[in-house]
DNA sequence: GATGAATGAGTGTTCATTCAT
DNA sequence: GATGAATGAACACTCATTCAT
């Protein structure tokens, strides 16, 4: 069935032209040009297209409005992070389970570096809509199941579990990343996001539950 | 000459009457509820001083501009929830060191919670602008201190370490808010962050390196 | 009971101080200049605030958008084509209805004289709009109405016979004015107007039906 | 040197080919089709040229310009409604004056029903151009004298007269549409547009001057 | 101290139109 | 002849901020 001029919810036209596509990859670059440049208050159409050497009009034709101009580059992102992650895991040679471990939390790390401020600027903006589990959710979910199942005597994770081993470590490295903390890329600090993980995987293993008290959670 | 007035960096004017003090509550409250009310898009200077019933120009005789406004809101919640951990430790009988663990944890998440739609476009907002560290730190560095000092046989942590802590801890529960998950009050989510700081924590107090090996983290 | 700041469909502030009114009145009177000097086209929001000499903030102020401004325009000359049509009923001294009926045709007419090109123009946007009936309605009906109670002999006019007798009437001056034609404003085209309304009444008092025949009107 | 194809006003290129024919066709039924769904806002040269299944570049290979092509689609509309007064006339078995007149009211009437949201569009797109009387003129011409010439003692209409008797009916008609008025096509109406028709050619006929006071008209 | 009218740079977005392919 | 990618002037509208009253 030939579906007549797929319009899906980011794009406005979809490129089938070569020329369209480099259009296309210009904004894109462009758009991180200007967020790394200046920041999500400098990142308006204008200075997107601008900087991307389109006319704002040609912008306006593969994206349907700021809001989805950004969401595709943070999907770019995400996507570029993902196969990241991937690489680095086949092309790992120590295959103990710390080594991939590791080998994904370097891989996310690096993912972050260059064009650092691009990927703020990213994922701030995508914090300040309203997008954050769609887009930061694929990759968590990887890295939860990566490490997962080859861990012997380890249950699979309950949702909640999932959701705070992911989060937590997300979460830490995000900060150090909007936080510009020097240490970023130090062997120290990847050692203590790898202890973050294993240790917590450990403790579950171990099954002890953190407490049998029945204390309730209400305030 | 008298110096006009301390000026400090967020307020215009020091309020020295209890009519000014009321004032800056009630423009801190209408930010609060307009916030609330509809996120970060709604937060404009103006309808934050129709909705605290002020003037504008009110408005501006405490606050420099928009962004001390928001600090001021941010560094308001930041206190409260400080207070709130503080007295929850206090308060709490169970005076083991996961007690207390858990008291401090169970503090925090209450405290996101009521106006969390207020919270959240806070921490949103606080993300927008540049300010982070300086808003989330005092609360991080709080816990970190606050769960370590009793610990036996556990070595004061490294910075790192306090950064690796207390930004998975957050990040965990920032997450769990911003994506409004439904657990975020559940037995079992709190048991899962109880469970993420103590392991780490042990782990550290094993003190065994995740690694020996020598490799470098550069890309 | 104090209406706490009544916002009016039309309007966003109600102008409370004399500079606030006459802020208003400058607009108004800027967007009337603009239609007159180059028709509908030439209508923006810009220049209309250039025109009257305030900025584009003020305009928005005042007017929710620029529908509404044009719709206040639109009110502006009918209530004045009204005003006009009521005191050249009251100014006049030939009490016969065919002078009533002449002495309103006239106000009508000499109400789109001067600034004809204005006029021109918010008729054209009114039409360009949706907003006919309600703009058109209440100069029509008073037509009608005025017309109707002094004739001996005359029942009650039905609803079609109101709308007909009106719009065929002000249709005629309306296409007068937008053809821009000469004889607008001379004494033969008033003439056939009185002729018009006269003739048609006449013809209801003597209630000969104009078709006794049963036809259908459908197509 | 033979001219570079015709050129006419309206159009680009006369169409010579049976398909340059269907063409044009199509995107003037495109042009209709996107008036009768999203009225005057929706009518984009690119909303057409989408809707008649062409580019938007073939769109401007036979319509210069915009307007131009509202300019085809007001002819077509008007030839049409010309066509069905000519052949409501044609067809009629009432030969007398009154049936002869009902006749064109009802075909007029007709004329705009079916896709009188397009029509509406029509109207209000050509009185938002300057354009009125070309379009108007022909049909309410040929109306004042197809009613003209049957009638004895009926001296030929004054220019004044002509005007004022098509504009009246096609006012009244051209408002019911406007407004969408639910007995648009109902008998009741239809008589009242013929009463309003004969009522004042029989006043014509009497040739009563409706007042022979000398009082000008100036202001 | 308080008010709120006024400001205007700046934003996102549209759409008629062109022209290289 | 046809295409559709590209253009960019133009527009409606917002909102942080100032300052005369």
């Amino acid at each position: 069935m030939a579906r007549t001029r797929q319009l899906p919810e980011n794009k406005r036209r979809i490129p089938r032209q070569a020329r369209a596509t480099e259009t296309v990859a210009a904004i894109l670059e462009g758009a991180a040009q200007v967020l790394e440049g200046g920041g999500l208050p400098a990142f308006t159409t204008n200075a997107v297209a601008d900087r991307a050497g389109v006319s704002i009009g040609t912008l306006y034709q593969y994206f349907a409005d700021k809001s989805a101009l950004l969401r595709a580059l943070a999907e770019r992102e995400m996507t570029a992070t993902l196969a990241a992650v991937g690489k680095a895991l086949r092309g790992e040679t120590d295959f103990t389970f710390e080594g991939r471990v590791r080998a994904i939390v370097r891989a996310i790390v690096n993912a972050f570096h260059g064009r650092q401020r691009a990927r703020k600027a990213v994922v701030q903006a995508v914090m300040a809509q309203g997008m954050t589990v769609e887009m930061l959710g694929p990759i968590a979910s990887f890295i939860a199941q990566a490490g997962e199942e080859p861990r012997p005597g380890l249950a699979r994770l309950g949702p909640e579990q999932v959701f705070v081993l992911s989060r937590a470590l997300m979460g830490a490295i995000r900060a150090a990343v909007l936080e510009e903390q020097p240490f970023l890329r130090s062997r120290a600090f990847e050692d203590e996001l790898v202890r973050l993980v294993l240790s917590y995987l450990d403790a579950l293993r171990a099954g002890t539950p953190p407490s049998s008290a029945g204390q309730t959670t209400a305030s």
